[in-house]
DNA sequence: TTCATAGTTCGACTGCCACCGAAGCATCGA
DNA sequence: TCGATGCTTCGGTGGCAGTCGAACTATGAA
């Protein structure tokens, strides 16, 4: 029995449920109809999408109360949208026009669980300069001097080990088309940031929006 | 403008289209003709596939006489594919039932430039029971033990420098579920293989055949 | 030149699938 | 209990994309 990628594929390959699957890159879990607005769609048609995407599994629902809350399913469903973004994204005629959130989108929003956009490369760009992280061919490891710099902040490395994610990994960004910070390190990066309460993630996409005093913390927090 | 994938998932979530997409992971340059073969339609629709795939530069051409030879376009494109392969393999009723074949796919196959199947996952297992390589979390690492065997082996590391791909990967495997060796040396590995004459390509799939005095040498040299 | 083979273009057909309107459950708040 | 909201099921519609037959262009071989 060899894998039939094509159903994969078809799954991907609808407008609708495209637009649905990079809506929950942001992340959050959201609900039936904020998906089918998202997708310019009616509940009736977002919901049997819906259906396909949960049998599928490339998604998971969570019921409360009379909403249901949609996410991606896991990493691995996370990786394959964001390397298809990528993809398209050099593609030359696969854009499509959107909003205003587009600016923003493009300073920096969330890719699955860490930083993208502008901000993430500035980031990623001085974790380097400074030696703290390392990028050799594929890989990307955290030095000795960043271990340090980022134990001061406040990161336990403790908690990493248990898990068999990367602690750092570069993530391909289709707006800048550079690397960010991925990995266990930049979801505590993003994390750190939501909780000092420094950007919120804006209500209907996957941008975030920094508040004045938090760009300025941010930026001085990692010598940016 | 935002990238858009559906128009990437609808081009694999035909199913002639991929099961094209999956033969060229043989990483054969294949005709025209071949590939209508190996997706079971007609030439005439053949043809207006492969426009499709060229125009989105997940293919290549090359015009060789009467003949046009089609290619992955690159890495990229591979990688994609395999991520799909693995995850449609993951997926319980994705499957298509095929032929003969499968159990020499099973056995042992080529991974658009590297070793994969049964006999790649057993050659990871041996490499890093010998501490040739190591894994660690996500990444893996030739390491000056494992450098020094591959050196003795004709493998010239100095070429390695120029590529920026990276030297080892561990490339997941959709039959086995394990790793497998990727990345340059994989590639340097299945090369090695083919020049040898240890094992030629089935002519119509990826599965790979060795010869019996060819896996005698291959297990023997690896230490299997 | 002539025939065979590789690939393409055109037009017609067909079937699937996304889509919505209408109606039906389920849950919550009052 | 009643209305409002969130989501689903059903049935019917429409359009697009994959399919092939037939006819065409290129290349090579005899």
């Amino acid at each position: 029995m060899e894998p039939n990628i094509a159903y994969l594929g078809a799954l991907v390959g609808d407008v609708a449920r495209s637009k649905m699957l990079t809506a929950l890159m942001s992340g959050k879990a959201l609900t039936a109809t904020e998906l089918s607005l998202e997708a310019n769609i009616t509940p009736q048609t977002a919901s049997s999408h819906l259906m396909k995407l949960v049998d599928s599994e490339l998604i998971t629902v969570r019921k409360q109360g009379r909403h249901k809350y949609f996410q991606l399913k896991d990493i691995q469903v996370a990786e394959l949208i964001e390397k298809m973004l990528n993809m398209s994204a050099s593609m030359a005629h696969t854009s499509i026009a959107t909003g205003p959130t587009d600016e923003r989108l493009k300073r920096s929003r969330i890719c699955y669980d860490h930083l993208a956009g502008e901000l993430g490369v500035q980031l990623f760009d001085t974790l380097q300069s400074n030696g703290w992280i390392v990028e050799a061919q594929d890989t990307l490891t955290l030095t000795q001097l960043g271990l340090g710099f980022f134990s001061e902040l406040g990161f336990d490395i403790a908690t990493t080990k248990k898990s068999r994610r990367p602690l750092c990994k570069a993530c391909l960004d289709w707006s800048e088309r550079r690397s960010h910070l991925a990995g266990y390190l930049g979801k505590w990066v993003l994390s750190d940031v939501l909780e000092r309460k420094w950007a919120h993630q804006h209500l209907d996409s996957r941008a975030i929006e920094f508040t004045s005093h938090g760009l300025k913390a941010f930026k001085s927090k990692y010598h940016l």
